[in-house]
DNA sequence: TGAAATAGAACTTATAGGGTCCTATTTTGT
DNA sequence: ACAAAATAGGACCCTATAAGTTCTATTTCA
């Protein structure tokens, strides 16, 4: 199934309502209720946007995460890449493909590859600011 | 996961198979001793294929399987809605998503639909054609 | 009539993502 | 100095779903 996971469906929600109060420090449990999703998951995502450098977070009593680039400079294949790695339909280009073994020259490769460039460029086009009111 | 589903991977190699022999019609095991897949397997795909309109099929003895279209009219997006069924990055449009429930006019949906409408696209300018040497 | 092929459904298994919890570390306030 | 509150990071289990196999029915040709 070309989906979306999950988490990155959350990073996306958690980083538009950061975003509409940019500056202010949440902390995870903050978030976890203007977004009615549970808690632990809510962290789990949290550190690792943090890990990737999508927010910063502060820690101790008073602590939490901020944005710290504006929402039209957040795309949407950041934050996919952050949750999910590396933005591709196959892993065939890593040969890891029983498929790809076979063929020595893989002529699906060339397709497969047009339509991971074209689903990139698409992911980066949108930023966060398109899912704000 | 952004990714495949491996039958639709085995498909478009299936296809692409019964494509470089236009009009020769091609038992399940006659395909999967070509492409090194294993036959159960191939057979679910092709049986999935012609359901969806994609292949044609013989039945008895002498029976098989041949492409009705050319190459290059069978995109990459039929291929996969055959097998996974529509595509779409979120199901946030079926209103199943439950962040969606919360918020009574999701602000989120805007940004995905502009997402799936590119991918489709894309997929969309893809064809049987370009998994060819 | 038998052999070879597809059709379709049902079942089992395997993988991976989702979710939770626990421990360590950091910071603030008393 | 100590307690409370927050993040960091890892480990763990669990469930959903895709993947793969198998079985039975149906069709067709020799």
């Amino acid at each position: 199934m070309i989906k979306l996971s999950r988490l990155a469906g959350y990073a996306v929600i958690i980083l538009a309502t950061l975003a509409e109060q940019r500056g202010c420090l949440f902390s995870a449990s903050d978030l976890s209720m203007k977004t009615n999703l549970p808690e632990p998951t809510v962290g789990k995502v949290l550190k690792v946007l943090v890990r990737q450098g999508i927010i910063e977070s502060s820690r101790g009593v008073k602590g939490g995460y901020v944005l710290h680039k504006a929402a039209e400079e957040i795309k949407a294949a950041d934050i996919i890449e952050a949750l999910d790695g590396p933005i591709a339909i196959t892993d065939c280009v890593k040969g890891s493909e029983k498929g790809c073994e076979m063929v020595s020259l893989c002529p699906l490769m060339g397709g497969w590859e047009k339509v991971n460039y074209s689903i990139r460029s698409a992911l980066a086009q949108v930023t966060l600011k398109d899912f704000m009111t």
